[in-house]
This record gives structure tokens, sequence and C-alpha cells, in this order.
DNA sequence: GCCAACGTTGGC
DNA sequence: GCCAACGTTGGC
């Protein structure tokens, strides 16, 4: 299984909206750069994902869960742009903001770090475990943590 | 709202 | 194929 992480801008799309899409997930449609595709298409049904509120929260607010792999993007017809398909899978007990991850040095090689911009990105599972711990999370069984 | 970073476009 | 101009993203 491989990691990502989905931006969305809460105002646009929010994490809320994702959760009331329930188990039918949604078309992660919209996205117009290569790097970003072509992460969606490396994806399989199953791959987990963060979900990250850009511009306003900065912070990592969800787990997501692949549930349909890379097909063209309904909201256009320009064939280069093809998107997965996503769906809500828990909150994260405590959001993860940027400036926890850009403090923590063992996320210094984050994508989120250093490819600011990039709005589909890879994670690491060493990467993806400790954003989990830090969220109060169990990054495999995504049970809350007992504190 | 500003602006740095960076991706894309298009003229040559 | 280079690179300047332009547009967009996203943190601050």
């Amino acid at each position: 299984m491989k990691y990502w992480l989905f931006k969305s801008e809460p105002f646009k799309w929010s994490w809320d909206q994702q959760k009331a899409k329930g188990e039918a997930g949604e078309e992660w449609d919209g996205i117009r750069n290569y790097q970003a595709r072509n992460n969606m298409r490396e994806m399989k049904i199953g791959d987990r994902g963060f979900f990250y509120h850009s511009n306003e929260g900065l912070e990592i607010v969800g787990i997501v869960e692949v549930s349909a792999e890379s097909a063209p993007d309904s909201t256009t017809d320009d064939e280069r742009w093809d998107c997965v398909h996503i769906r809500a899978l828990t909150d994260m007990p405590e959001p993860v903001t940027l400036k926890a991850v850009k403090a923590n040095e063992k996320l210094d090689k984050m994508s989120l770090v250093t490819s600011m911009r990039l709005s589909v990105q890879p994670v690491l599972e060493d990467e993806w475990m400790e954003v989990c711990r830090m969220g109060g999370l169990n990054g495999k069984t995504l049970k809350p943590l007992k504190r």
C-alpha cells in the first residue's frame, strides 16, 4: 500500500464536505498539474491519504482512501487530465498543523515541506506513521491512540 | 492582500 | 530547445 496527501482549500472543498459523501466517495477533480496527475495515476484502490486544508486551516484533518483508480476527469474534455476517487475514513483526533510538520525533524523531507505547491503528493511510510502518531492515530489500524 | 516560488506557455 | 513572460498556488 502507498500513502499520499491531498490538498484542498476548505472554502472550495472541505473535509466536512468530503465526509458527507461517505462510502460513495468523491471524484478528486480539477487537478491540472502533471506531477499531481502522475501521482494519481500511480494510486491503487485501498491506498491511503492525508486530507490537508490549504490556505485556511493549514493542517491535516483526516484520512482518506482511494476508492476508484485514475480515470478521465469528468469536469473537462481535455484528455490529458485524469483523477481518482477518494472517500473519508476517519478524522485526525488532533489535526496536525503545517507548523508542527515543519518543526519535526523526521518530517523535513516530506513533500509538504519540500514541494509546497504540489497538490497531490506522495508520503513515505515513515512519514505516514509519524504524522498519524502526532495526530493521535495508529498509522496501521487507524484507531485512536491511548493517551 | 502581498509576494515568492514555481509551473506553463509561446516566440524565437 | 531556450527562456522571458505570465499565471497560479499557498504561506504569511
